[in-house]
DNA sequence: GTCTATACAGCGATAGAC
DNA sequence: GTCTATCGCTGTATAGAC
């Protein structure tokens, strides 16, 4: 096996580690998930997984660093609508669309935020409040450049929205409830009028 | 000591384990919380705790008992002012009174409902799911007596933007975001007409 | 780079003396 | 009813062979 090659398997394990993190994690909660049961999803050797993370709390970090990245391919998708109120309403439909997922789970960014914060160590919990931050600060451009009043306003509602339905319909296992919500969302987002 | 002061110490100590349960699981969370902490916290020694309690579920679920019996009487006390309108700002009131603990620490319910989740044995994640429905009743009654459409949509959308902004507030560590909020939902709830 | 073996710590739960 | 001692297990992390 040449360098190149074993370069490619090396990152190639990486990132099977990073995805299998970030699967498990959500599925099974921070503290109930093993670095065994992570390296079993990834199919990596347990023992090698210290190769590619000294921690369990970088495992977590790469998990998270996973969603922030799948929440930016989400919003450069909807960044190509035509104009913000449909691409706020993209993202609504999308957060619905996972409505199955969020009855098994909730928000995988969400139910990350509550179990780090209590996780002191390492600051992971600060970590997840950028990851946050990122999703605020884009629905805030679209309210902004919807020309409505107090657009970062707008915004805190409108992810609290999220994240209170997710957690809702997690807590009492009801997809529907999502679907619900999704439907009142979108039709404020529809009644905006600039001012 | 004779029989009646045992009994009462007994219901002391029991009492004791059952507070202290319910304040260091929501500081601490359930997984990072150890029955040592609790008896710790409750000045009970710690070896004694299984005369109490078998196993640390049974603790959890007197903790999630705990708070539905706050929920309880909290919502026992709103009743008793003159109209559903301003029980409902009354509900908000007490939520933002709130806001400095759920910056810390998330709102004692919700971060146990993601938490037990992840907890699958002893089906206490359902338990939990009849604590939010409890107060998800009661606010449907008020929306319901002050005769809107869609009294239970009503009542999703408000405990969800409640569970949701104890989320974002705690996330991001800013008492503010409760403010603010609870100021919107003050507002709309003014701002509802019957129909 | 890969993998095995194991050190080391913490915790839930039990046995049993008092 | 109270408390000590400890069992047994699990999980993180490391040492070191290959």
């Amino acid at each position: 096996m040449d360098s190149r090659s074993a370069g490619r398997a090396a990152v190639g394990k990486r990132q099977r580690l990073t995805a299998a993190a970030a699967r498990v994690l959500h599925e099974q909660g921070v503290e109930r998930t093993t670095i065994a049961d992570i390296a079993r999803a990834a199919d990596v050797p347990a023992g090698n997984v210290y190769y590619y993370f000294k921690t369990k709390d970088e495992l977590v970090e790469a998990a998270l660093a996973e969603h922030s990245g799948y929440l930016a391919t989400l919003t450069r998708r909807l960044d190509r609508l035509p104009n913000p109120r449909e691409r706020l309403k993209g993202l609504v439909a999308a957060w619905v669309d996972q409505r199955d997922t969020a009855a098994r789970l909730g928000c995988p960014t969400g139910t990350l935020a509550v179990e780090l914060d209590k996780r002191a160590e390492g600051g992971l919990d600060l970590a997840v409040g950028q990851v946050i931050r990122q999703l605020l600060d884009w629905v805030e451009q679209q309210y902004r450049q919807l020309g409505v009043a107090d657009p970062a306003g707008h915004a805190l509602a409108l992810v609290g929205a999220y994240q209170g339905m997710s957690l809702l319909t997690n807590a009492l296992r009801d997809p529907e409830i999502m679907t619900r919500e999704g439907a009142r969302l979108a039709r404020e987002i529809d009644g905006l009028v600039q001012g």
